[in-house]
DNA sequence: ACCGGCGGGACGCCCCGTTTCT
DNA sequence: AGAAACGGGGCGTCCCGCCGGT
C-alpha cells in the first residue's frame, strides 16, 4: 500500500539519498531539482511539501552524506583499522572516480562556502563529528593535539584527492594520491 | 578605422579578467554570461566572436588565474621568501575571504574536476607550473622529492583553506587555518 | 463518534470565512488552496470534502461575503441610520484598507466578471439583496425608482472607493473619498 | 528585415499593446508572460531583454492603456462631443464586453490597488491626466469643482460598468448602464 | 568583416489546483 | 479528514545563434 505510516518518512530519506549523490557527482548548483526528483521516483511537485527550498534539502543532503561518512569510519575503527587504514581507505584510487558515494568535503567544499550561514553551519557540525572520529585513530586520542593533527590530516587528504580528480593524467593522478599518502602518514606520526 | 588593432584582444582579455574572477567568487556553472559580459562592459552578443563557448571561457579563465597566481609567487621568490612565508602569505585570513582574487585551485577544484578533459589539461599545465615555482623553495630545488613535497604542501594549503571557508565559526576557522601553517611547515622540513 | 453532529458544517464556514476574507485583499486568482486551508487549521486533503474545486468556494465565498454586508446594513437600518449615514460608513478612510474586511464588490467586480455564469449569478442576488436593502434609506422606499437610485449610488460608492484604494498619494486618496460622499449624497437626494 | 533600427521599440511596443489588452481581458495574475509573448509572436526568452520583470510590463501596459483612453478621449472633445456624448460612449452595451480594449479602471481597479507603489504612482499619473481630459467637458473646464466633479462622474462609470458585466442576467445589465447614465449626467449638471 | 543587438528555446525553482489512498 | 503525490504552469535566467549596422 502507498501510504504506510512512515512512508513519508521513507520518501524523504530517498530524496535525500538521490541529492546527497547528484550534489556529490555533478555540484550543488548544477543539479536540478527535477532530476533528483525524477531519479526518486517522484514528481517536482512531491518536493515541497518535503522541504522549503533547495536550500533546505542541501543542507539535508549535505549533513547525510557526513555522517554517512562518519559512521563509515566509526565502522572501521570497530574492525580495528589504524591510521593507516584511515588513510589509505580514503586515499584511494577507487575513490576518485566514485564521488557520488565519497567525501562530501572533497566533492563540496567550495561550494559549501559560498551556502548561506545556516548550510554551514550543518556542514561544521558535520565536520567536526568526522574530525573526532578521525582523531581517535591518532597517538594521543582525546587531545586537543589529536584533533588539530587529525584537521590537518583531513585538509590534506581532501586537497589531495581534489587535485587527484582535476588532472587528466590517470598516472600523475596515481602518482599524487601515493605522495599524499606518504605526507598524511608523516603528519600522522608525531 | 572605429577599432584601434589590438581592441579585440583588449576586449578579450577584459572578459578572462572578469570571469576569472567571478568563477572564482561564485563557481563557474552559477555564473551566468550575461553578468560576466556586462561587468565587462559588454552585451551579450559580443562574447561569441571571442570564444566558441562558456567551456571555452572557463578554460581560458582558469589558466589566467592560474598564470597569476605562479607569477605571484615567482615575484615572491624574487623578493627572496623562504617556503614558510610562502606557506603564511597562502594560509592567511585574509585570503579566506578574497576568493575573488585567491587561488583558483581552492576556489575550483571540483568543478574542475567535472570539467571536460581539456580544460583538466589546461589545469594540469597550469598546476605543474605553479608546483615548480613552489618546489624551487624546498631544500632541494629541482629534485623530484621536492615537486612531490611540493603537491602534498599544496593539498595541504588547498584543502585546509576551503575548510576554513566552508565552517560558520570565524575563531573556528583562524584555528584551522593555524594548524595548516604548522603541518605545511613540517611536510616542508625533511 | 469524533465529530460532532455540526462539526463539518463549522469546518465549512470556517473555510468560507476564510476565503472570504483572503479572496477580498489578494484577489481570487492570487489566492492559493493551501493557503487558505492553512489559515482554517486544516490540511489541504480537508477542502475537496466540502467542496467540489475552487470555483465552488468562490461562489460560497462570494455569497457569504455579500450576505455579511447586507445584514451589517440591515443592522445600521435598525439602529436608525438615514443614507447619509450610509454613504459616510461605507466611504470611509477605514474602509480603504481594511479591504479583507470591506465590500466584496469593490475588491472583487472586475474579477467576478471573468468568473462563470454560475458564479455571476450567485453575485447577482446577492447584490440585489444588498440594493434591496439600501434602497429602503432612500426617500421612496419599494419603488423601482428607489431601486435604480440605490444602483447608481452603489456604483459611485464602488468605483470611488477602488480608485482611492488605486492612487498612491493619500491626500488625493481622501479627496477622491470626500467628493464621492457629496456626489452620492447629491444622488440620493431626488 | 528583422533589425532595423526601431525594431526593438517595435517589438516591446506589441508587447506592451498585447499585454494591455490581455491583462484587461484576463486580470493582470491570471494573464501569463508565455501567452503576452506568444501572442506578440515572440518566445519567453525574448521578454526579459525588454521589461526587468513582470511588474514593469503591468506598470507600462497600464500606462499605455490610459493614454490611449485620454486620447480617444481628446479625439473625441476634437469632434466636438458634450459630456452627454462622452459618457454614453463610456456607459456602452459594447463596452461591456470588450473589455479587452474599454476602460483599464473598470477592468483592473481592484487589481491595481494590490500592486506595488510605483505601479500605483504610473496609474495615478494617466488616471490624472484622464480626469483633466473629462473636466474639460464639464460646465466651468479647468476649475477645481470641475476636476472634483468629473472624478465622481468617472467614480461612477466605472462602478456602473462592472457591475454591469458582473451580473448574469443581460437585461439587468442593460438597466443597470442606463440608470448609470441618468445619474451621470445628473452629477454633470451642476 | 568585426561587433553586437536581439531573439530562441530550454530549464531553473517554486507553487498551484486536484486526485488517490488511508 | 488527513497524508501524499501528480502534472502543469508561474516567472526568471540560462547559453547560444542569427542577423544587420558601422
Amino acid at each position: 500500500m502507498r501510504f504506510d505510516k512512515g512512508h513519508k518518512e521513507n520518501t524523504r530519506k530517498r530524496i535525500i539519498d538521490v541529492a546527497s549523490g547528484r550534489f556529490r557527482k555533478d555540484g550543488v548548483s548544477a543539479s536540478g531539482l527535477s532530476g533528483i526528483m525524477a531519479e526518486a521516483g517522484l514528481t517536482n511537485g512531491a518536493f515541497y511539501p518535503h522541504f522549503d527550498s533547495k536550500e533546505t534539502l542541501v543542507r539535508e543532503a549535505l549533513s547525510s552524506a557526513l555522517e554517512d561518512q562518519t559512521a563509515q569510519l566509526a565502522q572501521g575503527c570497530e574492525e580495528g583499522i589504524d591510521i593507516e587504514e584511515a588513510i589509505r581507505r580514503y586515499l584511494n584510487l577507487a575513490h576518485i572516480d566514485a564521488s557520488e558515494e565519497g567525501c562530501p568535503s572533497a566533492a563540496l567544499l567550495p561550494e559549501i562556502g559560498r551556502q548561506p550561514d545556516s548550510t554551514k553551519q550543518a556542514y561544521e557540525q558535520g565536520l567536526l563529528a568526522y574530525l573526532r572520529q578521525l582523531a581517535a585513530l591518532l597517538p594521543k586520542p582525546g587531545s586537543r593535539q589529536a584533533r588539530q593533527q587529525a584537521t590537518a590530516i583531513f585538509g590534506l587528504m581532501v586537497g589531495t584527492l581534489q587535485i587527484a580528480r582535476a588532472v587528466s593524467d590517470p598516472s600523475l593522478a596515481q602518482e599524487i594520491i601515493e605522495k599524499g599518502v606518504q605526507a598524511a602518514l608523516r603528519l600522522a606520526q608525531e
